[in-house]
DNA sequence: GCCGTTTTCGGCCCGACTGTTTTCAGTCG
């Protein structure tokens, strides 16, 4: 066994909380930290980088934490984090992340009462041990046991697909007070990443009270976590955190852009801010002396939207996906930011299920609704035989299906332009699950792995390069097969899997749906920087599935693909000459 | 412990809120 990227971040995230409940330097324990996250996002194998470029050239990666890593990779455990085991208890680290709870009183209640784990510090609170402590009250002391229960509650986070609609709800509810002039979501939801902490909404209004109340007084909220002036929270009843602030509308520029984030990117905003004269915080770009002290004589510039934040700071505008400090600073500062793709650059869907299949609706309700959504054509791709659960297609089935797609095509005329496809399982043994003299009578075949999701990286990856290389197949479908919440990705070396395609033309598919969003942002990076040509589909399984489109853009936003790398961008005509090409 | 378009040393975000305080510490984002 040898640790993964993952769980190599993992560790050191658990360094960093250690030493904060120790109470070491604040900036050595974020080093950690921002270390840990940045490992967590690289797409490559941390042993081939090793032995390439170096693990420095990853940010937040310095000699120390290298050496730390090559550790790990040679012998499975890391020696500082085993003293450090030693010394802190692991309980700690989980008491810390009870909410209300930070490392300073974690430490306390070690120190004072000996608690070292959750179930004992709920056997205290439950006692009223805890209120007896400095600094503490009957009140923090229910707030732990709130913190507990909700900790025990919540499976983590919420993924976008859920979040995303709950928290739009709630940003309509409250601009339709008459005191609100203009609202936004902010935070990773914004930046659309897969999965979300909480939820972080914004209301420009010079009357904070009514807005506070509206929210906080909402039919779907469990608990009210705070309310004050300007701030509160809730809980709702799915267990999302809510937090909505209040601020003048002169000042909404900045504060969309600190609410926004990524921390690391608002880190970046505020040295440039620095080089030229300015502390840039949520509400303004203030003046600084030469030892960077806030000039308070001085006149304060406010923002009242975000272009002109980053225009003042030299900067083209960041689109918010990209601001998670992966080197969008630095492009724009060089004027160099992609044109990213948008929903308008999509002509085509080419993966969506039907009822011959495991889909809810027919071939012909699918056309009509791709056609309501604007598409100029569409590839119709029904599960394989070997994927019974989903009442895949028998040879015969299969044919017959291609030969009903072709005349409900006929009927549409120009309509829309419907292809015959499939999608066809890499079987567990690394054979597709037609012969080719079956798929030379399709159109477009997507090639996807469905089970033996667990094999090891040296099966799994030459699965992939089976189908890859198998000249009938157009697109690997969701390469990784990851799921949210519990899926991992698989384990593919996915350097070789990324050349191979590009050798082969082989598309790879960024599937849209929200529970998949597969390939990875980073991985489609890397793909598109590789010259990997990529398509966007929802894999439909029924019309308003059709309507995730969305999510899929997103995700490639994220992973600075643009329209000129995506395949379902083209026209038909391109498209279908593309096709001919390879068959 | 990391980082460098002022740098290889000296920075590294800070304001709102809560609960405990009686002027502030801790947490969170």
């Amino acid at each position: 066994m040898s640790l993964s990227n993952r769980e190599i971040a993992d560790i050191f995230e658990r360094c960093a909380d250690m030493l904060q409940i120790r109470g070491d330097n604040i900036h050595r324990v974020l080093s950690y930290r921002r270390a840990s996250e940045s490992i967590r996002a690289v797409p490559r194998d941390l042993r081939a980088i090793a032995s390439e470029s170096g693990l420095t050239d990853i940010s937040y990666v310095g000699k120390t934490i290298a050496s730390k890593i090559d550790e790990m990779l040679e012998t499975d455990q890391l020696e500082f984090y085993e003293r450090l085991k030693s010394e802190i208890p692991e309980g700690l680290v989980d008491i810390m992340h009870i909410n209300g709870v930070g490392p300073k009183k974690a430490k306390l209640f070690w120190d004072k009462l000996d608690i070292a784990s959750v179930p004992e510090l709920q056997t205290a609170a439950v006692a009223g041990k805890l209120a007896e402590l400095p600094g503490m009250g009957v009140k923090s002391q229910q707030k732990i046991l709130d913190g507990i229960e909700a900790l025990s509650r919540q499976t983590g986070r919420t993924n976008i697909g859920d979040a995303l609609p709950a928290a739009q709800l709630i940003l309509d509810l409250l601009l339709e007070l008459p005191q609100a002039e203009r609202g936004a979501l902010a935070g990773s939801i914004r930046r659309g990443r897969e999965t979300i902490g909480d939820v972080d909404i914004l209301i420009a209004s010079a009357d904070a009270a009514p807005i506070m109340h509206r929210f906080v007084s909402m039919e779907n909220v469990a608990r009210v976590l705070g309310h004050g002036p300007t701030k509160s929270s809730v809980e709702l009843l799915t267990g999302l955190q809510v937090d909505v602030r209040v601020l003048e509308r002169a000042r909404w520029g900045t504060a969309l852009n600190y609410f926004t984030g990524s921390l690391a990117h608002n880190v970046k905003m505020r040295q440039i801010a620095l080089e030229r004269g300015f502390s840039l915080n949520e509400h303004a770009l203030s003046p600084v002396d030469e030892d960077k002290n806030i000039i308070e004589s001085a006149k304060k510039i406010l923002c009242e939207s975000e272009e002109a934040l980053y225009a003042r700071l030299g900067l083209q505008y960041v689109p918010p996906e990209l601001r998670e400090d992966s080197g969008e600073i630095e492009a724009a500062r060089a004027n160099q930011l992609p044109t990213l793709i948008a929903l308008e650059d999509i002509k085509a869907d080419l993966h969506m299920h039907t009822t011959w299949s495991d889909g809810k609706h027919t071939i012909r309700e699918m056309a009509e609704a791709c056609i309501e959504r604007g598409r100029q054509y569409m590839v119709i791709t029904d599960h394989s035989r070997s994927l019974g659960i989903a009442n895949g297609l028998s040879i015969e089935r299969l044919l017959a299906q291609a030969e009903e797609v072709r005349q409900i095509n006929a009927e549409m005329g120009d309509r829309i332009q419907i292809l015959a496809g499939v999608e066809m399982d890499i079987k567990a043994d690394g054979e597709m699950d037609y012969p080719d003299e079956i798929l030379t009578q399709l159109d477009f075949v997507i090639a996807s792995l469905h089970s033996g999701l667990g094999q090891k990286r040296e099966q799994i990856t030459r699965r992939l390069l089976n189908a890859i290389r198998n000249p009938h197949v157009d697109m690997i479908g969701h390469p990784s097969a990851r799921q949210f919440p519990n899926r991992e990705a698989v384990d593919a070396d996915w350097d070789e899997v990324l050349a191979a395609a590009k050798e082969h033309d082989t598309i790879l598919e960024i599937n849209a749906n929200p529970l998949r969003l597969d390939l990875k942002p980073e991985l489609a990076r890397l793909a598109k920087d590789r010259g990997v040509p990529l398509a966007i589909n929802t894999d439909a399984h029924r019309i308003s599935h059709l309507d995730l489109m969305p999510y899929g853009l997103t995700n490639a936003r994220r992973g600075w693909v643009e329209a000129k790398h995506v395949m379902n961008t083209w026209s038909f005509d391109r498209f279908k000459a593309w096709l001919a090409n390879r068959h």
